[in-house]
RNA sequence: GGACGAUUAGCUCAGUUGGCUAGAGCGCUUCCUUGACAUGGAAGAGGUCACAGGUUCAAGUCCUGUAUCGUCCA
């Protein structure tokens, strides 16, 4: 066995670029819509253009390419399509900052919307498509071939014959509208992309005269006891009063009935604002009195438009006060605004007290910062085909795994409103709208309220005939309103006609409303059939404490890194092993040598082989190593199989991992020393080859001695195996561990060769026939099988359920003593309890027969092997 | 405030419809470089299954409540 020509260590980075280049120069991944094989297909959740590999796309991808890989030996014809979105607000953010910061502009105006598009469009040539490498590093079976980016021209097309067609269909429209405003994007937002964080804030107390009734400053007189001077209202946001228009009361609340209608003057702003009555008030919350500011609020925007009160826009879209705001004020941030405010307020005594305030504020998703309600024009949707969603996933037409998601997604849907599907950005599908440049938006602009109905508007892909009469809507659309078209907008014809609707969708929960349900939705609407079959929902990634891993944390590590240490294949495979279904995943690099490990293991036991082959020993018939050995071979393909078909891709890595490493390697392998058959061998490391090679593409491709590529190789079946000499094996194995204890328990140098005597229980002529494996693998000079042996004088030993083995040699009386009474003293244990539980009539009369009988089977097993303890402790 | 999830060995987690003495990996202890593999082998220590009730012949598993942590929604 010279000849050995494989390495020791499996060194993954010299197979895996060599077979990925092979596969994609054969066309493997190429999905040929005219095949004659059953469609499967999944679309890849895009990832953003300019981004770049996080451990998530690991998680999520390797997932992809396990359901897709399968499905190919399974003999689908699949099709897993690639692509990227062009993720308006972060890319956008990313390339000005980057042009800022190389001192090219101060801010994108500096360069004209054509100009910086075009840097946009640069950065994206240059950094766009890293992530598409990585995912190819990591082995990846996408058909590159159809790999789409949102922008792209015909997905563009589809985006805003989509929108066009919407508008057409009345669900979109042009409103005036309270929207999620975030002032460092400069954009307005979705409710979906606004996070509400837990603050420690305020509640700022502040006294509004009453008008006619204003008296020395400092008053304390109540405003309840009918005879005020001033009213109090509590605030969490003291710069806003500056555009107040009026304080309401609750109509219902006692204390204020006497002062409705009255007037108050608006400290700061020296301006006279109406007290009135709205039903929207808590009168518990605060002093019951709130101050109303209808441009700034939500709730007050509502209440404003009830009353008929003005919009006074104190606070601008880039966050500063505006001139409405005074003077005083004018230019200052609005977070300077607040302590300008409360200073003065302090200074004119007007401010009552101070509470600290548990509040919860909207957060801007990307930029981090307190969204502002913003009053502006934007442009919305209303959802379509909303129950017929809702009824998708309640019926199972659509399932999502793991099941509970759809409680989270049926809350969502039902409480939906219409989505604001306008970005003030400039990177993005423009909104496909002309307003006739006399007539249009710019004198509607200012308006101060009621949707906008025009007349002299264009709507449609191509641009009016006499585009100079018209200006285009400076606005684009929602990232999201493009990608929720993923699942057919990449498709052509044909492609749709054979994959549509796909089969699987992998994504995280955290973007079940942003893209999921929205998927859904134009699914039914545009295709008039569902997206998808199946949404399996990932964990998410944490570190080793659990905190989300985040660049800004470092937490993340680099995955080419790890597949640089590990390999692709030991990446995957480790991840696999802890990624449990829907729980999240506390991710540690150990992890990863888990995963190598398996794969060096692998190699081995290949290696191994090779040897063995090299030595070309005899074919003979199957003995009872083999027959275990198939026998569990099969128990493992049935619970891959299963456990794939059900989504459970760690207990199929988990199941994978036990069966190579302890059945194969641990015991077969071992037998195989003594005796081996190479046809057996050949046999299992072919089907663990194709059972693995979904979690592990590389290392399989490679040790592959099959026809053509394992890639197509059929996905192993159940085979008819004679199940002879299973449990008599299993008692052999049972010996052996024995064996191996009375040598470690008596310290027994494991070079030296000693002599075992093995007084056998049931399977006394199996036992005889594999004295050359028992002695080989106890590395022993001697074994012998003796029904009437009788220890002479001190010999440790240990009774198994079945045997009883001796080691012959001294030993210290004491100790084994001792491990002879704790022996006896388990068993007794257990015969109580098994006794205890079959003289329950209950138990007998009630309990499945199966469950009886099993009961009455290990209380005999035990009787026997305490009255062998018995014997043994006598004899010392 | 509502919904969902989690709580099992020092750590990270399995534990399908209730039924053998509750398992694995990592870590730890002892021994071992024997021709597949030290990315390895052998043996071992380590658990009142968060807590309190209940259902059942039988509960880590089912039900109710409590606590702690997490996620989403308001």
């Amino acid at each position: 066995m010279s000849n050995v020509e494989i390495p020791k260590a499996y060194e993954p980075k010299q197979v895996e670029d060599k077979w990925y280049a092979e596969w994609l120069a054969k066309g493997c991944f190429t999905a040929n819509p005219a095949s004659a094989k059953p469609p499967y297909s999944i679309v890849i959740p895009p990832p953003n253009v300019t981004g770049v590999l996080t451990m998530g796309h690991v998680l999520n991808n390797t997932l992809q390419d396990i359901l897709a890989r399968r499905k190919r030996m399974q003999g689908y014809e699949v099709l897993w399509l690639p692509g990227t979105d062009h993720a308006g607000i972060a890319t956008q953010t990313v390339v000005e900052k980057t042009l800022r910061k190389q001192k090219v502009i101060k801010h994108r105006d500096d360069l004209g919307r054509e100009k910086f598009l075009e840097k946009v469009w640069e950065w994206k040539d240059k950094h766009g498509g890293i992530i598409i490498q990585q995912l190819k590093k990591l082995g990846c079976s996408c058909d590159w071939s159809r790999e789409r980016f949102t922008m792209d021209e015909g997905y563009s097309q589809a985006v805003l014959r989509v929108f066009v067609d919407l508008y057409k269909k009345g669900l979109i429209y042009r409103g005036k509208r309270m929207v999620n405003w975030c002032p460092v994007s400069r954009t307005a937002l979705s409710d979906e992309e606004v996070i509400m964080k837990e603050v420690e804030g305020h509640l700022w107390h502040i006294k509004y005269p009453l008008v006619g009734r204003v008296t020395s400053r400092g008053d304390s007189a109540d405003a309840a006891s009918g005879d005020a001077a001033y009213i109090v209202v509590a605030t969490t946001r003291p710069e806003t009063m500056l555009g107040d228009e009026a304080v309401a009361v609750n109509p219902e609340d006692p204390r204020y009935q006497h002062l409705i209608g009255k007037k108050l003057l608006l400290p700061l702003k020296d301006k006279q604002i109406p007290i009135i009555a709205d039903a929207a008030v808590d009168p518990k919350f605060g002093t019951g009195c709130v101050k109303v500011t209808p441009a700034h609020d939500v709730a007050d925007y509502e209440i404003a438009l009830r009353h008929k009160l003005p919009f006074t826009v104190v606070i601008g879209p880039d966050g500063t006060m505006t001139e409405e705001a005074g003077e005083m004020f004018e230019g200052l941030d609005r977070m300077e605004a607040r302590e300008a405010v409360v200073k003065e307020l302090q200074e004119d005594g007007l401010l009552l007290k101070v509470e600290p305030y548990h509040h919860n504020v909207g957060y801007s998703e990307r930029a981090d910062v307190p969204i502002e309600p913003y009053l502006s024009e934007q442009w919305f949707l209303k959802y379509p085909q909303v129950p017929r969603s809702i009824a998708a996933v309640e019926t199972g037409e659509i399932t999502f795994f793991p099941e509970r998601w759809a409680k989270t997604y049926n809350h969502w849907m039902t409480g939906i409103k219409d989505w604001c599907i306008s970005r003030q950005l400039w990177w993005g599908h423009r909104i496909p709208v002309w307003y006739r440049k006399d007539v249009g938006r710019v004198t509607s602009r200012g308006a101060a309220s009621g949707d906008a109905a025009y007349n002299d508007i264009h709507v449609g892909i191509e641009p009016p005939p006499d585009p100079e009469n018209w200006t285009q809507d400076s606005d684009v659309l929602d990232t999201w309103f493009s990608s929720w078209l993923w699942p057919f907008a990449t498709m052509d014809d044909a492609t749709r006609k054979k994959f549509y609707p796909t089969t699987d969708l992998v994504t995280g929960p955290d973007i079940i409303f942003f893209w999921v349900a929205r998927m859904i939705m134009a699914g039914y609407e545009f295709q008039g059939q569902k997206p998808f079959s199946n949404v399996y929902y990932t964990g998410i990634i944490r570190d080793a404490i659990g905190r989300k891993m985040s660049k800004s944390l470092g937490n993340s590590p680099d995955p080419l890194d790890l597949i640089a240490k590990y390999g692709a294949d030991g990446l995957r495979f480790g991840l696999m092993l802890i990624a449990p279904q829907g729980q999240d995943i506390l991710f540690d690099e150990k992890r990863c040598e888990v995963g190598r490990n398996f794969m060096n293991k692998l190699w081995n036991a290949a290696r191994f082989i090779q040897m063995q082959r090299a030595a070309n020993p005899p074919s003979r018939p199957l003995n009872a190593h083999d027959n275990r050995v198939l026998w569990e071979l099969n128990e493992a393909i049935t619970k891959i199989s299963y456990a794939l078909e059900t989504y459970r891709f760690s207990e199929a890595a988990k199941e994978l991992y036990d069966f190579v490493w302890g059945d194969f390697c641990d015991w077969y392998i071992e037998a195989s020393k003594v005796s081996a058959n190479i046809a057996v061998l050949d046999d299992i490391l072919n089907t663990i080859l194709r059972l693995l090679h979904p979690f592990a593409p590389f290392i399989t491709e490679e040790l592959w001695n099959g026809e053509g590529s394992i890639q197509f190789a059929p996905w192993p079946r159940v085979k008819a195996t004679n199940i002879s000499l299973v449990v008599e094996t299993q008692a052999l194995y049972a010996a052996v561990t024995a064996g191996r204890q009375l040598r470690s328990d008596n310290g027994v140098d494991p070079k030296k060769k000693i002599q075992f005597v093995i007084k056998p229980g049931k399977y006394a002529e199996f036992f005889r026939s594999e004295t050359p494996f028992l002695a080989g693998i106890l590395n022993a000079e001697s074994v012998a099988i003796d029904e009437q042996y009788t220890p002479t004088g001190l010999t440790p030993s240990l009774v198994t359920t079945d045997a009883t083995i001796f080691l012959v040699g001294a030993v210290d009386p004491a100790a084994e003593r001792q491990k002879l009474t704790k022996q006896l003293a388990d068993i007794e244990k257990q015969i109580a309890g098994t006794e205890a539980k079959l003289a329950n009539e209950n138990f007998v009369q009630r309990a499945a027969p199966i469950a009886v009988q099993r009961e009455r089977e290990k209380l005999a097993t035990l009787r026997e092997q305490r009255d062998k303890v018995t014997v043994l402790l006598r004899a010392l």
